[in-house]
RNA sequence: CGGGGCGUAGCGUAGUGGCUAGCGCGCUUGCUUUGGGAGCAAGAGAUCGUGGGUUCGAGUCCCGCCGCCCCGACCA
């Protein structure tokens, strides 16, 4: 039982200062979590055992889709990591340190390399797998900005497993029963989410999918519609418009427009100058070609112009995962001047096309039959009525442009319209990069040697105690669900009649007889609004209050999310408590 | 890394170059109070982030540094 009086606690009245988020301020005024260093946080009690809660399920779940138990250390060795290159590539967000030799080691971000060797040590046969192993460790990453209190620090608690299968269809296997037992972990944790796929479908299906928590103060901007659909930004596929018969539309024809260089300019003068009859032309009716460079890993550079309608800007993001591994960055005048045929401001089509030593690609909206205003690679000079497919054609389509509220979900589920996440598990089909770079290979049935492949799935379970806390809680204070809650009941004795106290006492006493787990406020001299200001910042989901109305052989039970408050009979309170507890 | 804001007691804060740095919460002691963050009285608690400078005098002005928060960039 935990008792109040002696509870190393201290509740605050007030926010504290450098708190923005509702997770951030309610976790330590209600005294769960106190800061130390930016991103690093001491759990208290209370929030320690909320976290250990939520950890405990993460691993009855883990345990019972049969996955294996590992404790790595925190402190590794530098050369597993020099081994696949993340020694640098993870940069500065690595926390190194050195021991006393000068031997070089760091605070592990993530643990692939050691699972990948840590299996490759011990196993060298296809008849060992399948196999999944996880842990529950805490991760290091030095943020360049942590934020948010407990949603994103530098030290935080991660479930991480890893799955090793000889083939694919095994890998898809080992991803699946992750799927499953995440879906039965955030159900039980009372999270609210969303299961998004983080890469585009055309890079290979479902190889990783996130699970967000919607909130406001989520840091991943994902779209939904209300039809169930729900993506990652960069995921969305454009839907297109039909095409249109290519007869049907005027010849093409150039046009002079000067001091025209952006959309706005060049569709002003298009409607003054060369006026539609059935409705004014709109950035829609033009098409914006904008040029990159692109940068690949082997240091090649290559330019790509991508077209799309003028009313859409490019998604970088959306970009990046499009051309990955080359990394795209705007076209600058000293590129300009190695492409004299690109007109600045005026670029067409016809000037573009690998055949031409630029790549062009357009937006999927752009498809046969549809005609746009665009550049004709002079100064000055527009064409209109460019069709394509019968004017001119591109490289390919690029889903490049931004996905704004109100565009179609792909699976005709509705529009779509933005939303924040809180990121509280992936799961990513790794396939082979490691074991490749690590060299773990086993022997299949044919005794050859053969690279397993890999998959890794992650659960922040310290981020879901605060995504839970985003989710669940009220203007004044905490709503945890009691899966997760640091007591099932918290009894207040109010006044300072003994008696009073006495009943509460064996109240407390019978519940936590019957297995419930009992937070009972036994501070003398208290006030009541005190005390009732507390149970509500702490949030225990119910509370009962032994109080004036004890005289009448009655107490009060609260459901701290509702509201409701019903009065109960001192000697029937404990069936119902019971009753509300395991119901 | 860029932009903005801020460092005064455990927490929240006030403080025109001029007395012993003020207030609220919390804390200690006593008395009263006890169903919505009680009252009275008496206390404890601050090298005013740090180093230098200007000045008769600096929490206050100037410069450097450190730290924190927010926005952006970045982030399996």
């Amino acid at each position: 039982m935990l008792r109040m009086s002696t509870l190393f606690l201290r509740t605050l009245r007030e926010d504290p200062a450098d708190a923005e988020v509702p997770s951030h301020k309610l976790l330590v005024r209600a005294g769960l979590v106190r800061r130390v260093a930016p991103g690093v946080f001491t759990w208290l009690p209370l929030g320690y055992l909320v976290y250990r809660n939520v950890e405990a399920i993460v691993r009855e779940e883990m345990d019972a889709a049969g996955f294996q138990e590992v404790h790595f250390p925190a402190l590794l060795p530098r050369e597993p990591y020099e081994a696949t290159g993340r020694w640098t590539e993870y940069g500065d967000t690595l926390m190194r340190l050195q021991d006393r030799k000068g031997a070089d080691f760091l605070l592990g971000p993530t643990h692939e390399e050691m699972f990948t060797l840590l299996v490759k040590g011990e196993y060298s046969s296809y008849k060992d797998l399948p196999l999944v192993i996880y842990q529950i460790q805490t991760k290091y990453r030095d943020e360049a900005r942590p934020r948010a209190g407990i949603l994103r620090g530098r030290e935080f608690v991660m479930k991480d497993s890893y799955s090793f299968d000889l083939d694919d269809q095994g890998l898809q296997r080992s991803y699946d029963r992750h799927r499953e037992a995440y879906i039965k972990t955030f159900d039980r944790l009372g999270l609210d989410y969303v299961i998004v796929s983080a890469m585009s479908g055309a890079m290979g299906g479902s190889a990783s999918e996130e699970f967000l928590a919607p909130c406001e103060s989520g840091e991943d901007t994902f779209v939904r519609s209300d039809g169930g659909y729900a993506a990652n930004v960069e995921a969305v596929v454009t839907v297109p418009p039909p095409p249109k018969p290519v007869a049907e539309q005027p010849a093409a024809h150039v046009e002079d427009t000067p001091d025209t260089p952006t959309i706005d300019s060049l569709v002003a003068l298009a409607n003054a100058r060369f006026p539609r009859s059935d409705r004014a032309w709109t950035a829609a009716d033009t098409l914006k070609n904008v040029v990159l460079m692109l940068t690949y890993p082997d240091g090649r550079r290559e330019p790509l112009v991508v077209g799309l309608p003028g009313d859409r800007e490019v998604d970088m993001k959306r970009l990046e995962a499009q051309v990955s591994p080359a990394v795209p960055t705007p076209f600058e005048e000293a590129d300009f001047a190695a492409y004299p045929q690109l007109v600045k401001g005026y670029i067409g089509p016809q000037a573009l096309g690998e055949e031409r030593g630029i790549a062009f690609r357009v937006d999927p909206r752009v498809v046969e039959g549809t005609a746009w205003i665009t550049g004709a690679n002079e100064a000055g000079r527009h064409v209109f009525d460019l069709v394509y497919g019968r004017d001119f054609s591109a490289d390919g389509k690029i889903e490049a442009a931004e996905v704004r509220d109100g565009d179609p979900a792909p699976d005709g589920s509705g529009p779509l319209y933005s939303e924040r996440g809180i990121e509280i598990g992936h799961i990513f089909q790794l396939g082979r990069k490691y074991a490749q770079a690590l060299d773990l290979k086993v022997l299949d049935e044919n005794g050859k040697a053969r690279v397993v492949t890999m998959g890794s799935y992650g659960i922040g379970v310290s981020r879901a105690v605060a995504a839970i806390a985003e989710q669940h809680h009220d203007d004044k204070g905490l709503l945890w669900p009691r899966a997760v809650s640091p007591a099932d009941v918290h009894i207040l004795a109010t006044g300072k009649d003994p008696a009073v106290f006495e009943a509460a006492q064996e109240l407390a006493v019978a519940c936590e007889d019957e297995g419930l787990r009992v937070l009972y406020d036994d501070r003398r001299g208290v006030s009541p609004g005190v005390k009732f200001n507390d149970s509500e910042l702490l949030g225990v989901p119910t509370i009962v209050v032994v109080g004036k109305r004890l005289v009448d052989g009655q107490v009060e039970i609260k459901d701290r999310a509702t509201g409701e408050r019903e009065e109960v009979a001192l000697p029937e309170a404990l069936g119902r408590l019971v009753q509300i507890c395991r119901g």
